[in-house]
DNA sequence: TGGTTCTTAGTTTTT
DNA sequence: CTAAGAACCA
């Protein structure tokens, strides 16, 4: 036992006014809205410490839920740097890890085999997708991905395909799918990421014993990123609170960037209302960021509806204006952005602290081209992730075959790779008889003959001569039994083959190194665990994460990251927003939120750029300045570039114009001649060179200064910045 | 069965 | 443009 008073001391010292009220509150239900960079984590991971150091409740009656593994562990380290307890009988996880943890020690009550495997987002596709032919669905009328959205969007809702109401036939169809995705599941031992979280869900809603005996445990539970729980993450909540237990809620709705997926804000009224919270704690200051980054970002969220309100401020300075330059297309704002990051290190900020983000993934590779050129090392997050290699999937296919024979998708990836001569007709034959006699794909080819045959005999020699052996070695018995080294080695035939080839088998390798590490980690070193591991955390990055690297990634990725210096690229009408945003309802909100997100991961300088034109699925595009940057005080704003509105006050001839023209040429080497049209009228039929005709569709601004949407009868419906467009009439 | 060419689509995605 | 998937041929 320690001293209480000194413990509390401690703990609480540092914490401002805010956060100090947020850990002591009494046992009760809350709901705290913590702002970016408002040290969120550290109040949640103080409030676990004082309860526990306080005696309100022992490590054992706490649940803390976040949404990634990272967070989750990232609770865990300080918990342990405040607190000399134990964490690792704690239940401090994710909400699909959780899930997992609870549905694994009552397999029996929740109706699966102790050994169940999950799909992750690719498995699941592929599993729909064989369904849908055997259901002899038309992939073209149902395609997978939205299937698999409908399924998954569904279980979200807490959903079962016979609680989904279908009024029109092609709902109906899909709810049929939907039934025998969730059958054939079952019958395989399987469960997807949603299937976790709502069989979870009905084993504590159906079982009044259990129930009651996680209620009684479970006294105070705390979850982060509040703001992005879906429904049925936020019923399986109020299920574990019960009546008497303190939820203690830690969010941002400003920060919420995924409704797109699901998740909803509105859990953060109904929680207000469901739990009689009476304690909503708001913390704004911010420690992270200068005050002119602070004010940019105030400024443009205001600009939302329905915010549950709040503002950040901070004891820093003002700091740098926020930097906006112009560029006339995208390889000149990496070309501009290459400069700056060199200028940059040689002010000694290490490439580390320095971010490029964007809004989606494709403006990588402009980027990247720049950085390769110019010499300067980088990091994409966000790519393909370890476990989700094709030649990790196999090797993990082999091990979860070996592990539950009725686990017909990894089968299915296996039974021909490497291959063996069983081709698409051999496998059609051995689905039909694995319906005819009920069975699973397995079963059949027991009772098939020759290669087929064959196969069942090397996963089940491969599970004789691994049983009892160590994780480790098990893999590695695979690794070199199932033929996946030897075909990986033989297809190191060309030069460029070879390279591939040996990626993939560093990454074998690689796979023997995680398990190895997993066994000195893990409690539970089995092999079920470990395939449950690499299912749920897909694998952060391979190794190289200590070197001195830029930060490439989305404004999604970004959040919860910050650095000294970000770059907000492609600030663009169209791009971000997101033109496909736009049209849905609360979609341009939404985008906003996420260039709030963009612009509080600064703590230092930020620098906004946009491009006149950029090369879009291959042809050039023209846009104009997202309505985002307009958003911004321009007091807060140093433009690098002449103003955008600047320009068009220019006489022609002056001489401001030919400097700007000299400067930033290469865009108007051919200044476009005013257009003789006025105006263009929405119907107006025209001509472009490259595009060929369309018509216009609707227009912006007026004269030479706005832009108008052109539907191409060739290239489709495009927005044109008539200062760049060479329209004709026709 | 495996390599080729053709077609088509192209936001974001913690688990 | 370019990457994935399907259709297509040897």
């Amino acid at each position: 036992m320690w001293d209480n008073h000194t413990m509390n001391s401690s703990l609480l010292s540092g914490l401002n006014p805010e956060q100090r009220a947020a850990v002591e509150l009494p046992a009760q239900s809350a709901l705290i809205l913590a702002g970016a960079g408002s040290g969120k984590t550290r109040v949640l991971t103080t409030r676990i410490a004082y309860l526990i150091s306080t005696g309100q409740v022992s490590p054992h009656g706490i649940l803390a839920v976040t949404f990634t593994n990272k967070a989750a562990k990232e609770m865990v380290t300080r918990l342990s740097a405040l607190l000399p307890i134990n964490t690792r009988g704690m239940w401090i996880g994710t909400f699909h890890g959780l899930c997992n943890r609870m549905l694994r020690a009552h397999f029996r009550e929740a109706n699966l085999p102790q050994t169940f495997q999950i799909l992750d987002s690719g498995d699941q596709l592929s599993a729909i997708k064989r369904l849908m032919k055997v259901m002899n669905v038309d992939d073209e009328k149902y395609p997978p991905r939205e299937v698999a959205n409908f399924i998954s969007g569904s279980k979200e809702q807490g959903l079962r395909a016979s609680d989904v109401e279908a009024y029109d036939p092609y709902t109906r169809r899909k709810v049929e799918i939907f039934a025998e995705y969730d059958a054939q599941c079952q019958r395989e031992g399987v469960v997807d990421f949603s299937e976790l979280l709502l069989r979870c869900y009905e084993l504590l809603q159906r079982n009044q014993q259990l129930r009651e005996h996680y209620q009684a445990r479970f006294k105070h539970i705390l979850v982060d990123e509040f703001q992005d729980t879906n429904p049925l993450q936020y019923r399986w909540l109020k299920l574990l609170a019960g009546r008497d237990n303190a939820l203690f809620a830690v969010g941002d709705d400003d920060q919420s960037i995924y409704a797109f997926r699901g998740a909803n804000v509105g859990n953060m009224q109904e929680l207000l209302r469901d739990f009689h919270v009476e304690s909503v704690i708001k913390l704004e200051q911010n420690y992270r960021s200068h005050g002119n980054i602070l004010d940019a970002a105030n400024a443009l969220i205001q600009n939302n509806r329905n915010r549950l309100g709040k503002n950040l401020w901070t004891d820093a300075h003002k700091g740098e204006p926020l930097r906006v330059y112009e560029a006339p297309n995208d390889v000149e704002e990496a070309r501009f952005i290459v400069d700056e990051i060199q200028q940059l290190r040689r002010e000694d900020v290490r490439l580390s602290e320095i971010a490029l983000l964007y809004r989606s993934n494709a403006q990588s590779r402009v980027l990247e081209h720049a950085l390769v050129s110019a010499g300067l090392s980088y990091r994409v997050y966000g790519g393909l992730r370890f476990f989700e290699r094709q030649e990790i999937k196999h090797a993990l296919a082999y091990l979860r075959l070996m592990e539950n024979t009725d686990d017909d998708n990894a089968l299915l990836r296996i039974i021909n790779f490497p291959t063996r001569g069983i081709g698409a007709r051999s496998i059609e034959q051995l689905q039909e008889s694995a319906r005819q006699f009920n069975t699973t794909l397995f079963n059949a080819a027991a009772r098939a003959g020759g290669k087929v045959a064959a196969f069942v005999g090397i996963i089940e020699a491969l599970r004789n001569e691994t049983r009892d052996l160590p994780l480790p070695e098990i893999i590695d018995h695979v690794l070199q039994h199932s033929g996946l080294v030897a075909h990986y080695e033989a297809e190191k035939t060309t030069p460029a083959k070879r390279r591939e080839a040996e990626e993939r088998l560093d990454n074998l390798n690689e796979l023997l190194n995680a398990a190895t590490l997993f066994v000195h980690e893990a409690e539970d070193d089995s092999l079920t665990a470990f395939l449950t591991h690499a299912s749920l955390e897909a694998g952060e990055h391979q190794a190289g994460d200590s070197e001195d690297a830029l930060h490439l990634m989305t404004v999604h990725a970004a959040k919860g990251l910050e650095f000294h210096t970000v770059f907000i690229t492609g600030l663009e009408q169209g791009l971000f927003p997101h033109e496909n945003s736009v049209n849905e309802d609360g979609g341009l909100d939404e985008e906003r939120r996420l260039m709030y997100v963009a612009l509080t991961r600064a703590r230092r300088r930020l620098y906004l750029s946009f491009a006149q034109s950029r090369m879009l699925h291959g042809q050039v595009n023209y846009s104009v300045m997202s309505n985002f940057l307009r958003e911004i005080p321009e007091e807060l704003l140093h433009w690098l570039t002449p103003r955008f509105e600047a320009r068009r006050t220019f006489s022609s001839g002056s001489q401001e114009t030919a400097s700007y023209v000299a400067a930033f040429g290469a865009a108007h080497s051919e200044p476009a001649p005013p257009s003789p049209q006025a105006a263009w009228r929405i119907g107006q039929r025209v001509f472009h060179q490259k595009f060929g005709e369309g018509v216009v569709t609707d227009a912006e601004g007026s004269g030479n200064d706005g832009r108008v949407q052109v539907n191409f009868k060739r290239a489709g419906s495009k927005w044109l910045a008539l200062e760049y467009a060479k329209l004709t009439a026709l």
